[in-house]
DNA sequence: TCATTTAGTTAGTCAAACTAACTTTCTGCT
DNA sequence: AGCAGAAAGTTAGTTTGACTAACTAAATGA
């Protein structure tokens, strides 16, 4: 592959990246939580309790940041909030069975919205997207 | 496909995207704009001179935000802002060719990440994430 | 023991998003 | 022609989420 297809196919994978995600924000509204809210919620459902900075580096904020968050969620009783025991400089922050539930919520309506779109899609192009998405997160240095 | 394998495409894709783009931001900072301003450049640029609302509707954001977004892109000498000739309500905004430099510059710098991403891929995997590329593309509704 | 580092919180600031209110201009109907 | 309603854009006010700076408490290692 030549130096300007690589160019070529570098700028409509970042355009269709940035187009998928916008379509899929439309369904955010729903849960009534913000995207930054449901992203750290998402973090802790699939991570499990994380503490306060290890929840920032996640979501690549400051920890000044994450604490105004937390602080909001947990007045809202999405997440649960107490000192480590092992070290008590620090705390361990859990989602609660309402902030897990808001936030599958919310991510179902998110997939909801792509898959009746793949849904449209032949079994091949199907198979094509699902290699990409590994082929992506691989990319940007995430695991599957 | 079954429907968990829909789902489970989905999910993947939905968290590739994500992870992609964060990867590509890390490129912004260099431009010194913020990715609002280079969004909206970047409409200007590909699209041609555009009125308020309608460069609002492109961002998806209200004509206020845009207003004041589209005042400091201005000040900064980054756009060029007329009364439209054929309607005197509105404004034509064209980007000026210092905003057209610096949008292609953050641009480049962001593609460059991803490029040199891709060259690690074999290139069949490539040739993957090129089809899906334009897949995601049909998939978000827009043109490739 | 103590200097340094780490973890988290709070205050202040700024950018970007929204809504509300407003002015100017356009459109279409009577 | 006149006018009501709509459209285009601007400004003010508010909220959220991001940052930095300053601070306290606890942990670490010399």
């Amino acid at each position: 592959m030549a130096r300007s297809d690589l160019s070529e196919t570098a700028r409509r994978l970042h355009s269709g990246a940035i187009r998928l995600l916008r379509m899929a924000r439309a369904a955010d509204d729903e849960s009534g939580l913000s995207a930054p809210k449901l992203s750290a919620l998402s973090v802790l459902a699939f991570g499990g309790p994380q503490s306060l900075s290890g929840l920032a580096r996640a979501e690549q904020v400051t920890a000044a940041t994450m604490s105004k968050l937390v602080g909001d969620l947990e007045a809202e009783g999405l997440v649960a909030k107490r000192t480590d025991r092992n070290d008590r400089r620090g705390v361990r922050i859990a989602v609660t069975a309402r902030g897990r539930a808001l936030m599958e919520k919310g991510q179902k309506a998110r997939l909801a919205l792509i898959r009746a779109r793949l849904a449209t899609l032949s079994d091949a192009e199907r198979a094509v997207l699902d290699q990409a998405a590994a082929l992506m997160l691989r990319l940007a240095g995430s695991p599957p």
